[in-house]
DNA sequence: GTTAATGTTTCACC
DNA sequence: CGGTGAAACATTAA
């Protein structure tokens, strides 16, 4: 389920609803991370998305759910895994499966900061370039997944947006020119944008250009390996992706 | 039955 | 303490 824009998905999903600041009448689901008895009652002010966090939030505190690798969701439906939480309004249910969810005390707008969110209209490219020339030493295919500076960016949108930006995943950001920095970055917001439109037609995975791909585009092979210290599969092109060194 | 996967956290060890 | 890395958690489709 989970890179950015899967998760916006869900909340536009929920927004169409509508529900207008909907109070809570039952709270269901083997949640033990939580009190399921504060939410009862409560209303929602709004549901957000930060990377790929989805936020329900309160006046006084935000419920912020991860679905992780396997985490699901069904709105006004129920399947057979064991429900983690579901919220019931006067008209619907939201059941949410195999995720983490957290409480955290607070209003959403103090305790996250959106231009982190590669999904957000705060996104900052200009802190994130900062952000990348502090870590010098990291190779380009750990730091995008690093949510602290591109929340929301998955393997997926890191394969195919170092794809797009003729990047090879083993250049270090010492070695890169400004430009191409700006340039991935700029691929990097443009693809969650693609992927959100993609995932929506049901077309994403026809428009894989490197991700679970045997060729690139112009033919070549593809090369498959857990490259960096995050150890997570690379799909690049090595005659397309230059490595910078 | 086995395998791999859109993810993150925790713990052991140097 | 910092870095690394394995293990843990959990689901489903191929």
């Amino acid at each position: 389920m989970p890179e950015g824009p899967s998760i916006v998905i869900l909340k536009e999903l929920i927004d169409d609803l509508p529900l207008h600041k909907p109070e809570i009448i039952e709270v269901s689901g083997n949640v033990k991370t939580i009190a399921k008895d504060r939410l009862l009652h409560q209303k929602v002010q709004e549901f957000r998305t930060l990377g790929k966090h989805f936020l329900i939030c309160f006046n006084d505190f935000t419920i912020q759910i991860h679905l992780m690798l396997f985490g699901t969701y069904l709105i006004n439906d129920t399947k057979k895994t064991p429900l983690k939480l579901g919220l019931t309004f006067k008209k619907d249910q939201i059941n949410f499966y195999t995720c983490k969810v957290d409480l955290l005390e607070g209003n959403a707008k103090d305790l996250y900061d959106w231009s982190i969110d590669i999904m957000s209209d705060q996104w900052d490219d200009k802190q994130a370039i900062k952000t990348l020339k502090e870590n010098p030493e990291s190779h380009i295919c750990d730091i995008l997944l690093d949510q602290h500076i591109f929340a929301g960016v998955g393997n997926i949108i890191k394969n195919e947006a170092l794809y797009r930006a003729k990047i090879h995943p083993l250049s270090k950001i010492k070695d890169l020119p400004l430009a191409k920095i700006k340039l991935l970055i700029k691929a990097v917001v443009a693809y969650s944008f693609d992927f959100l439109k993609w995932r929506k037609e049901g077309t994403l995975i026809k428009h894989w250009e490197v991700y679970n791909q045997k060729t690139c585009p112009k033919g070549h092979p593809i090369e498959k390996k857990e490259l960096g210290k995050t150890h997570r599969q690379t799909y690049y092109c090595s005659n397309c992706q230059k490595k910078y060194s």
